[in-house]
DNA sequence: GTTGTTGCAAATTGTTTGCACTGGT
DNA sequence: ACCAGTGCAAACAATTTGCAACAAC
């Protein structure tokens, strides 16, 4: 069988550079917690929780895996989606979906799931103060029994830069 | 009262059953606001619409496929995507995303769009009150310069049937 | 050593597009 | 007759999957 180059190490992946000490707070957090569920800490993980941790804005999982690339060569595609999801299940990842644009990925917050809201023009994200839909969920959850997600999806509209001319 | 299958070509199309009474006024209403625009009212275009004047539920675009071409064959996918995106413009038809099922279809009702919630467990769709996001649409705009709009995404959360084991 | 993870390529799913022809007006 | 709309196949984008080779434990 033909011998995969750039995988394994001694020939290997370009070693990234050194994570910032907050980033390896947080890998070591998670891969404690990935342990503990006997899974394991692996390089693409590493980088996909460092593109994660160090981006201010909602990624698309082809952003990660483009930001990953640049982290640290040799990092399949197929294993970003795979560590998403692997991640998303730790609950370490929060996944929302945007009207158009697909799926964003950001790790959890402490403070918890925010809504969020996209224009549908300039297809902006903005964040959104996170009681803004508490009236609505406790109507929903008296009228309907229905349990509201506010973070999960992205709530649609036109911002204020592409309302006015 | 028998459609004429008319024309003579070879393996072409079988003809629709005959539309209800109350199909026939909405495609002969579409009719006239599509020539209105120099566009035309065709088979396909005629076929999607009795689809979605007689689903009870908001449909994706391959369900429409289906039902066309259980009603009609011939018709391509292609033109039904086609037709969607062109009954949309005309303002006919409205589209909804909705989190993991991709984009849902429906005729535009009169009390004009509601906003919906999809249950993330078992995907059933609901609809709701229409002026159930007025207050946080008035808060967005008037916070964010933000108009919302409220029946382009569907919330997300757990039914009550998913949440009560 | 065991087995969870990866890289790869190919399959899948959902949607769009270029083009020649057909059919509505 | 004109040109919007169609059928078709192929392109496209985003995501998933089977598998053999590895590496984290």
């Amino acid at each position: 069988m033909s011998r995969t180059p750039g995988r394994g190490n001694g020939g290997g992946p370009r070693p990234a550079a050194a994570p910032s000490p907050g980033e390896e707070l947080i890998i070591e957090d998670v891969a404690r917690r990935l342990r503990a569920r006997g899974e394991r800490m692996t390089g693409p993980r590493r980088a996909v929780l460092r593109v994660l941790a160090e981006q201010p804005a909602h990624l698309s999982a082809e952003d990660v895996v483009a930001a990953v690339s640049r982290l640290e060569t040799g990092v399949h595609r197929a294993s970003v989606y795979r560590t998403l999801e692997a991640l998303s299940d730790l609950g370490v990842v929060q996944h929302l979906h945007v009207g158009h644009g697909g799926t964003a990925y950001q790790l959890v917050r402490e403070d918890g799931r925010h809504p969020h809201a996209q224009c549908q023009v300039c297809g902006k994200l903005i964040d959104l103060p996170a009681g803004l839909l508490d009236d609505v969920a406790a109507a929903m959850a008296s009228r309907h029994g229905f349990m509201l997600d506010s973070g999960h999806v992205a709530l649609s509209g036109t911002c204020e830069d592409c309302s006015t001319p």
